[in-house]
DNA sequence: GCATATTTGTCCGTATGTATA
DNA sequence: CTATACATACGGACAAATATG
């Protein structure tokens, strides 16, 4: 679903037969949703601050799309809150609020704590958080910080799937996203992902001996001293409230 | 939010002049906006059933706007799942299938009690579920089912409120938006609506009283048989699986 | 199976209104 | 207040896909 090219969707070549190869080969995508895919990982990879204002003449000729393809693009990723949209001003990276970041853990909360649970069958889903695990470890050895906190996103991801509820997943995968908007703001991510991951791997081992209920409230307690941590240093981050 | 006019959008008059003071009453929304309001009023009303389709030179004509425009709006109601998109063939009104009911109620499940369970701070939202309560009964002695079946939704949306979270609101908002697509395909609105009455009440209760842990009990249970009503009937009402 | 008509996908240019320097 | 830059919404154009006879 994210196109491996991070550079020009089309050249400015006449119509769209420039991509005609490529969309068979993608499964069919419309251009609108390749411009956001391209945008999004500019976004969610922080070249693209919170805050920077995408001028539609500015992207639209620089990725070489017309302004409705493009402002169709700028709604897809508006609608998952990665941008923000004012009337007749154009749109803008979403800078998050402090209570942005409350509402964003208290549903992860609600969320995680209940697939957590329950845990009837545990079944691909552990697999991938222990792959989330790992590839947590292996960003530590390489010093990648921000390859750490992607996996800590992918952990989370897994572990939300327990619920077995694709919008539930849905959910989480936007939820995530916005986080990462967060993170871009900080200074120093290690502080704030080194530490998850031993909490991870105890939230992992609780999974895997069936104890729910412990898995549960280690998580509670991860995500509680996580959102304090993160709204404090957030707060002095940014100027409004 | 919702425009009070059912009919056009504007007139046929030439650019958007016509509409110029109402914009500056309804907050300035765009006309993108307005007409998907207009549009996803009459799918949960069901003058669009389940299956339609939407011709964009129908639509438009009829409504009054330009294709480009329009097909903003249906882009925002396809991302509300209201609609799907078919590729060169044009958007329908969503037909959910049985998997979907199952995970829209799975989503509930995981919501709601979640959002019972623990009541520190019955606010307003208690409120705006004894308003609902009424809403519904009014409804069925003058046996609006249909009106039955909208009070029902919103005492769980204002449920779900007591989790005080914006998204998870919206979430909501999308689920049980989503429901009112199966409904519209059920005959017999009435056998699937009146029972919850009660049930809404003995919760309502149980959350004045602070007894969140018996209220999600309530709840699991109404939300279970209730799945299991609209599955086994749904299933009849629907060719696929 | 084939030819035609309709519909959609994509894009452009432009008129008008809006916000900011 | 004026000027500039920009967003909104429209209509039109053409290719590609689908539907129809």
């Amino acid at each position: 679903m994210r196109t491996a090219e991070p550079g020009k969707v089309r050249q400015q070549s006449p119509q769209g037969q420039a991509l005609e190869a490529d969309r068979a080969l993608l499964g069919r995508t419309s251009t609108a949703e390749r411009v956001a895919d391209v945008l999004r990982t500019r976004i969610t990879e922080g070249f693209f601050p919170p805050g920077t204002r995408l001028a539609e003449d500015a992207i639209g000729s620089g990725l070489g799309v017309s302004r409705n393809t493009l402002r169709e693009a700028f709604q897809l990723l508006t609608h998952e809150r990665l941008l923000t949209h004012q009337l007749n001003r154009g749109v803008f990276v979403r800078v998050l609020r402090v209570s942005d970041v409350i509402d964003l853990y208290r549903v992860r909360k609600l969320v995680e704590c209940a697939a957590v649970r329950d845990i009837d069958s545990p079944p691909q889903s552990v697999q991938e958080m222990t792959a989330a695990v790992v590839e947590g470890e292996q960003a530590k050895e390489r010093l990648d910080w921000q390859g750490l906190g992607t996996a800590n996103l992918h952990f989370h991801q897994a572990l939300t799937a327990l619920a077995g509820s694709s919008r539930v997943d849905e959910l989480m995968r936007g939820v995530l996203a916005e986080l990462r908007l967060v993170f871009h703001v900080m200074a120093d991510p290690r502080r704030f992902h080194e530490p998850y991951l031993a909490s991870n791997r105890e939230i992992l081992g609780r999974i895997e001996i069936g104890d729910g209920p412990g898995a549960e409230r280690l998580l509670a307690a991860y995500l509680d001293s996580a959102r304090e941590q993160l709204v404090d240093a957030y707060a002095r981050q940014t100027p409004d409230g």
